[in-house]
DNA sequence: TTTGGCATGTAATCCGTTACATGATTAG
DNA sequence: CTAATCATGTAACGGATTACATGCCAAA
C-alpha cells in the first residue's frame, strides 16, 4: 500500500478496507506491531509529523521495502484450503430440519447480492478515475474475481434452494 | 462427524479429509486436544480399545453432544473476509514485470481444474454409493458449491489472462 | 525385513482478533 | 458542545500449524 502514497497506520487501514478490503483485511493490533517490526528490519521509514500537538507517524516505502516487495510478488501464490461454515453446516444438515439450511442458503444468497453490488460500484468508481492502463487492468482483474464469485455463489443458491424446496414438500 | 459412525482421532482426520477435504481441514495438533477437552465436557465418549497391545480410542457423540451439535446447526453461518493472496499479488502486480501475474493465473488455472476433476470424480462415487435422499442432497450440494466455484475461477482466469496477454505485446 | 499406514500425543510458534486504554481534531 | 473520525498503541486470548516424539501392525 505504501507503493502507492505514504501514510499513516490508521490511513493505511482505510486504503485496505476500501481498495481490496474484499479479500483482505487488517486490524490495528496487527498493523502497528508490523509497522514497527519492518521499521527495524529497514523495510519501511516513518517521518514524524508534529502539527497541532499529536504525533502521527507518516510511514514509506524503502529502496529495500520495494526490493522485498518485489520478490514476494514474484512467488507463486498457494492455495490453501479455506474452511467454509456455510458448507459444513449443509453438510450435516440431514442433523436438523431442513428448514434450517435453506434459511443459511437464503441468507447467504440475500448477503452475496448485496456484496455483489458493492463491487459493482466499485467497478463503476475505477471507471471514473484516472489510473494508468496496467494499473487499471489489475485493479479491475480483482473486481472482476469477486463478481463472478459472487455470481457463481447466487446461483450455486438457487440451484440447491430449488433441489431443498422440492424435497421439503 | 461422529454423527456419520463413531472412530478413532486418526481415522478422524482421514474422513474430513476425504469428504469435505476441499473445503475443512483438520491437523492432529488440533484434533487430538480436542477430543480430550469434547470428552470432559462430555460432549463425545471414548471406549478404549485393547485388541493387540495397541489402545485406540474410539468415540462416540454423546446425547449432549448431538443437542450441542444441533444448536450449532440451526446458527446463521457468518460470512468473514478470506485473505487471498493471488489476488493480492495481481493487485500490486503494477510493480513487477506482466509476465509475473500471467505466470501466477495461469498456474492457478491448472491448480483450479485438476480440483475440479477431483471434485467431479466425487461428483460420480457418491451417485453410485446408496446414501439416503436427504444426505445425498446435501452432499451433493456443497460438491456443486466447489464445482460451480472452481469453473467461475478458471472463467475468471481466462478473462484476465486474454487482457494482460494484450497488453503484454 | 522394511516400508507405509495406523495411532497418539506434546511443545513451540505464529498469526490474528478483540478488548483495553488514551487522547486530539474537526465538522455539524 | 458533542459526536465522529483521526490516531496510536498494548495485552489477553484463541485458533491453528508444524515439528517433535514414539511406537504398533500388516503387507510386500
Amino acid at each position: 500500500m505504501l507503493t502507492l502514497q505514504s501514510m499513516t497506520g490508521y490511513n493505511l487501514r482505510s486504503k485496505i478496507e476500501e481498495t481490496i478490503g474484499y479479500f483482505w483485511q487488517e486490524s490495528f493490533g496487527q498493523l502497528y506491531p508490523a509497522l514497527v517490526r519492518l521499521e527495524k528490519e529497514g523495510l519501511v521509514k516513518s517521518q514524524t509529523d508534529s502539527t497541532g500537538e499529536r504525533t502521527r507517524y507518516v510511514y514509506s516505502i524503502t529502496r529495500q521495502g520495494r526490493a522485498k516487495l518485489h520478490s514476494w510478488l514474484e512467488q507463486s501464490p498457494v492455495h490453501h484450503v479455506e474452511r467454509n461454515e456455510l458448507l459444513m453446516k449443509i453438510f450435516f444438515a440431514t442433523e436438523v430440519d431442513v428448514a434450517t439450511p435453506i434459511a443459511h442458503i437464503s441468507e447467504s444468497r440475500a448477503d452475496a447480492i448485496e456484496r455483489l453490488k458493492v463491487l459493482q460500484n466499485m467497478s463503476l468508481v475505477i471507471n471514473n478515475e484516472l489510473i494508468d492502463k496496467r494499473g487499471y487492468d489489475y485493479y479491475w482483474a480483482t473486481l472482476r474475481n469477486g463478481e463472478l464469485g459472487l455470481e457463481a455463489h447466487i446461483r450455486w443458491c438457487d440451484e440447491v434452494l430449488v433441489r431443498l424446496k422440492a424435497s421439503a414438500l
